[in-house]
DNA sequence: CTGCAAACTTGACAGTGTCAAGATATCGAT
DNA sequence: ATCGATATCTTGACACTGTCAAGTTTGCAG
């Protein structure tokens, strides 16, 4: 019921979160390129230019957006964070599920965020949830830094790892159906971070004293 | 001069391949979402309803472009797969500095494919390249499996972490300037993955037998 | 009741994808 | 050389889109 709200809007503010859920909606099932300022203004109730007063444009528009998805994806690891205990690893193993959880539970606003798509940068409210996002990888990453090395070093490598997992989880499920690819748990893979991890403990992460010529890029 | 043919144009089936080279000079300045049929067929020097004819509708081109795209990524794996020396682990990390040499020389390909939009998955160039690519991967990544694991499994956590990095690497990469974030090379990172393979040589990849709960999502 | 500002509507314009129908070129057969 | 058939492109139209300017309604302060 999308146009339950058309009868007798009451101008009281809710539009600009109604248009929000109408395009979320609209990325639900239209895919990442499906959203449009006059069917979320239609769905909502309200006239086509209507979207433009609360969202200058578009991009206004896919910024709210995009800064929801962003609270809702801090929102997912939180919630795994107070469901964990204390231990260093057991905290990051909450966040990267919370990352699953995020984008199996909110898969248009995953795939909506991490689309390569431009948001308006400088919108506050998206810029803050960005950023808050990152820093608690960064806060969860830190008493697993090796002595001495880069922090942004391991946040990256978890941060790849978890991203890549779920991205792919995400556009590549169905790709080659015959050769019966079954998808792993994440609990599997993190068995590998966490015996790297280990054997990694006294050496410190970065000085690359392998023989052959590893980086470059 | 992407309207030198249009002076006169010969009528000799280029115009498919020109209309391509035009999407992807589009998708380079206007981001992954900035294709139009109408521009490719302007920079191409045809009528505005030619791109109509070679490709059937906008995804017919856009389906085309990420079929040269899975292309040129096959391409990258390879030649650093030719430079390579035979040695399992030195395959590994070829196919992914080929995934990372892709990202840098064609981000606007490397985005589109990934961007979770919609492609035509019965096209059948688009889907032969798509499935190469993934073919490379698995066939790189046979050796390494340890005894009695799913092939699958490997390659998952292999191209994850791959992908995750060259995502990231290519969507993050300008926020938090302030945090001073350095940006570690493939190569420190294949140290885990490395460490973890050896760690885990003998134990066989999956059965967790860990204490705590994992899995799930 | 009177302003007045916020929250919307109406109307217009350029741009888009897509289809149908017509025009034109290319090429093999005659 | 000419004919015709087929591939290739053009023209025209339609519905849809974002965006702006201007008008209109609403709610509230005084």
């Amino acid at each position: 019921m999308p146009t339950a709200a058309s009868l007798k809007r009451k101008r009281d503010g809710s539009l600009r979160n109604d248009l929000i859920d109408a395009g979320v909606s609209l990325l639900r099932d239209r895919g990442p390129d499906g959203l449009s300022l006059r069917e979320c203004a239609a769905n909502a109730g309200v006239s086509h230019a209507a979207p433009g007063y609360h969202f200058k444009n578009l991009m206004g528009l896919s910024t709210a957006i995009a800064a929801r998805g962003y609270r809702l994806f801090c929102e997912a690891m939180k919630q795994r964070l107070a469901a964990a205990d204390e231990a260093p690893f057991s905290r990051l193993e909450a966040i990267c599920q919370g990352y699953l959880d995020y984008a199996s539970a909110h898969p248009e606003l995953f795939l909506f965020i991490f689309s390569g798509q431009k948001f308006n940068e400088s919108d506050e409210e998206y810029d803050a949830a960005a950023r808050e996002a990152y820093a608690i990888l960064r806060e969860v990453c830190a008493p697993l830094v090796p002595e001495g090395s880069e922090p942004a070093h391991l946040e990256i490598l978890v941060w790849s790892f978890v991203h890549g997992y779920a991205h792919l989880s995400m556009t590549r499920k169905r790709e080659n159906p015959e050769i019966g690819l079954t998808w792993p748990d994440l609990g599997s893979l993190l068995q590998y971070l966490e015996r790297a991890l280990a054997a990694d403990k006294a050496e410190g992460l970065l000085p690359g004293d392998r023989s052959n010529g590893h980086g470059s890029s």
